[in-house]
DNA sequence: ACCAAAACCGACCTCTTCGGTAGGATTTCG
DNA sequence: CGAAATCCTACCGAAGAGGTCGGTTTTGGT
């Protein structure tokens, strides 16, 4: 499995906040009842998303989550990493900060070290999937089909949930 | 991350294999003192190449293994999915042979399954990554370029590689 | 015939992570 | 005040990772 479920989640949890119109925090019970997750776990990931600065947090009665910036903004490898840590497909891969691949065998350093070669590649394909799609993406995927056809269509429409 | 050290032990031991030029099996022996990889777990590594069909063994003395068809023949694909299993980003990812792909929490299935969209983006970028690269590649891509520097360093001595 | 080199096989072991629970603090609104 | 919420830390069972070990079987060489 690439993934956990922190990264589905997550996902999930983001998406569900990212539903919301206006800008009035969502409780995580209300998202864990929605979602049929539990509460106290996701308790966990959020405070991840928290740290990486993807989600702001109300203390107090009506408190809550809501985005720190606009759905469109979000790409979802921010996310992802936020959950799951780097964004790496082998244990002996390390990106410094400034973008280079390390690779903890390499010794024989005259000749190319081949899996590295290979994980790059499968890097590059990961990253590109989570850093082309954006949250405003999946809300808008996720969204039940309005009941009209006509338009007038705009995500500040009202919520549907009871 | 997204594939554990057997993926990387095994590919390593593909690219082993690969880069000997004649039909003569190699030892388990031989790759992991080359790889400097403990000989019994590569053994269990082996055994999932061998029931996937990439290699093939000779047993009894001056026995060892070798690739069931020519390196060009075998994509990483085939190679990281018989040593990781299925390669599905996400629990809830179970793809049909026909290659359809079910979720398990399709309750809700007037909205999309927005994470769906997602893990199904990061799963073609995987698996493109994964399928265009060759072992032949990568043994190519490792071999220890014998013609620049025209010092005999090497451990192998004649390698006609490609 | 025997021995050594190899593939094979399965049981075991330790460590970390996953997924989740529990219990409590602390902050804020009504 | 008290309910609703975030926040924080610790723990826990199950599963997988990454091996190790001991043994069996097959085979070539002498």
């Amino acid at each position: 499995m690439l993934f956990s479920t922190k990264a589905e989640y997550g996902v999930r949890l983001m998406i569900e906040l990212g539903r919301q119109p206006g800008s009035t925090p969502i409780s995580l019970n209300s998202v864990a009842e929605a979602e049929r997750l539990p509460l106290s776990y996701l308790e966990h990931l959020v405070a991840k998303l928290r740290k990486a600065g993807l989600v702001t947090s109300t203390r107090g009665a009506h408190g809550g989550y809501r985005l720190a910036k606009p759905a469109e903004e979000i790409t979802m490898d921010a996310v992802v990493q936020a959950l799951e840590g780097q964004i790496a497909p082998m244990e002996c891969f390390h990106e410094t900060p400034e973008g280079r691949v390390l690779c903890s065998h390499e010794e024989d350093a005259d000749r190319g070290c081949a899996t590295k070669l290979l994980w790059t590649r499968v890097q590059n394909g990961v990253t590109k999937a989570l850093a082309g799609t954006t949250l405003a993406e999946l809300v808008e995927f996720s969204a039940p089909h309005p009941r009209a056809e006509s338009h007038g269509r705009s995500k500040a429409t009202v919520v549907h949930a009871a």
